[in-house]
DNA sequence: TTTT
DNA sequence: TTTT
């Protein structure tokens, strides 16, 4: 079947490495994704948080060059992961990522924002 | 900034509708992704479970037209819908979908199986 | 920067396979995509023909099971090829494909046809 | 069926407008989209060039933000426009955008570039 | 637990 | 015809 995911957002923290038993790098990378969207007449704003998880060399670039604030894409497929914790059944919705670009560092003084143009393509939508 | 998942899955269940206070048609379609990766040597099997919520005539025509077991392309944006339920935090992940497409209902006899190359992509991927 | 395309769409021929000097499977898999979108008051009916570019293992599966008229799902990025013959500059626009997903067979008496909801995100689109 | 492209490019040129007959407003937004792939043992750039094509108000708000050198996210369908010119047949590929993103500009000392991890994915790729 |  |  298809599964494909591509979020531009930016880090919440700094990225996170760990090694498995046969030495693979992998980075935790977790984002926010702002998004607006027209409710009926006003202008709503919503933001994802996701971790975004980084294998192999892409995982050890990312640690190096990547930190807080800094805005990302990130593409690849959705996967919740579930596990026992206490026998409390826990879950989590990922990004494995195939793919991970970074975007120039923001100037501090450069205010402008990532701009958007308003998403005529969710006009009808988003009642709730 | 950018949140787009394109996923391809079956229903695990009927369509369901509701309406909102100001009559908009909103349908959950609940499906099932299916992903092989290879992890190290073996291939492994996942599957992805998640709704898709759908607005307008989309919702109408998914409710008429879709059941258990049919097949779709659901286009949207991932979110993380959150709510307070007896003092405890809930949340749940869900496809806002603004684009929607059926596959050919499959024929009981045609078991050939929605195939799917290995995905030579992934294969530096996936520890865990 | 970044260049992702998704296309379904069926067989117009047969692939073809060669091999490169350095002996990498190389399949051109050429593919008919239909769209429809509203125009106005009136549906429009549009037909994308492109060649997808496969490579590799995927390559050599798509040789043994593609056939002329199969769908499939191809994902990768586009490109236009460029070249000189007899003194004219020639140019083809291609897919180079990554991943590529079959879909069933078509059962001949199946003739409900990939179906498509009425693409209302278009619906402020399309002049020409 | 199903036709995605999403790019992110950088403007060739000044984007131009114009109207139909029904007063819809219609904007050519020119790009670049430069990739990196390897090649065997050997990192390759190349860059695609293509319009984006661009309705309503969200092509009077390019024609009025955007110029020559500024980053885009495109997203929508890809197109062969085909037509007949002094008893020559002509075509053009073309982006119908359904959404586009602007960048923020980039600061003439920020030469960081718009970083790209090396493309694992594609490392099986591209033999020509 | 949250970024701009 | 090309951008960074």
């Amino acid at each position: 079947m298809f599964n494909r995911i591509i979020l531009i957002g930016n880090l919440t923290r700094d990225p996170e490495i760990r090694y498995t038993p046969s030495g693979v790098a992998v980075a935790t990378v977790p984002i926010a994704v702002n998004s607006r969207y027209k409710q009926g007449e006003d202008m709503r704003e919503e933001t994802l948080f996701i971790d975004a998880i980084v294998f192999g060399k892409q995982a050890e670039t990312c640690t190096q060059y990547l930190n807080k604030g800094r805005t990302v894409l990130v593409e690849g497929r959705l996967r919740e992961r579930r596990w026992e914790y206490e026998g409390q059944r826990k879950s989590k919705f990922e990004v494995i990522a195939n793919n991970i670009r970074f975007f120039p560092k923001r100037e501090p003084a450069q205010s402008e924002e990532f701009n958007q143009v308003p998403p005529e393509e969710y006009s009808d939508l988003e009642p709730f």
